[in-house]
DNA sequence: TCCATATTTCAATAATCCTTGAATAATTGA
DNA sequence: TCAATTATTCAAGGATTATTGAAATATGGA
């Protein structure tokens, strides 16, 4: 992940809606949400609802693909795990102070992951 | 680290100038750089930076204190940690996939904390 | 006190982002 | 084909954010 697709996400991210909808589809997993159901739990207007989600798209974050009637939409897991990295990577070069917290939350994230970096 | 202060990190980060401004201070630890300093490496105005580095203590990314006739300011590593985390654990809530690479990154950046949480 | 330095604040403008509702497009079933 | 469903696009507006240069504030030294 380059600066300008970290410029980006980050921009998506900071509108309430926007981090409400990443959140939904992280949980929902691969099978994702339709824009419908995601407007509905989310409340906001269909029109409003395709507003945001085609920023989170174009910030990379969610990815589409038509299923029938319904557009479903899904978490693009690798570019959430690069804009960790980016924040790591950037604030962490000589610095662990701010990589150590982070370090024990993925520990307690991915116990067995964890291991292959011993 | 709650939703607000997330949002705003977010927001204050999704800017270039701001993005670098973070990065030097990180660089510069806990001497920080006054704020002229600042002014002249990223290039920019005076009264420019004075608006970025207003956005970026707002969001509690920094903190400032004066020093003779210059502002110093200084990177908030807390806050920059609790950042990374918000991130983690709110994309990383059942799904390891995401946060797996951040804890490579995180093993690299502090191997020898890493062993605390073992 | 007066001046120079370092920085912020202010006002005006430009640019970007968000919301709303109406119109449009794609798909499916009767 | 026609109607219903699902979603996007568009235009207008209001709100927020960014940039600029001039004016104001705070500090320290002559």
């Amino acid at each position: 992940m380059d600066q300008r697709q970290a410029l980006a996400a980050f921009s998506a991210l900071s509108q309430e809606t926007r981090l409400h909808i990443i959140r939904m589809l992280v949980v929902s997993g691969p099978d994702g949400m339709a824009a419908g159901a995601i407007a509905e739990k989310a409340e906001v207007s269909p029109s409003n609802v395709s507003f945001h989600l085609k920023e989170l798209e174009r910030a990379g974050l969610i990815a589409q693909q038509r299923e029938s009637r319904s557009i479903i939409y899904t978490a693009n897991y690798e570019r959430l795990g690069g804009l960790i990295r980016f924040l790591m990577e950037d604030c962490c070069g000589g610095n662990p102070e701010i990589c150590a917290p982070a370090a024990k939350v993925a520990a307690c994230c991915s116990p067995k992951i964890e291991g292959k970096f011993q």
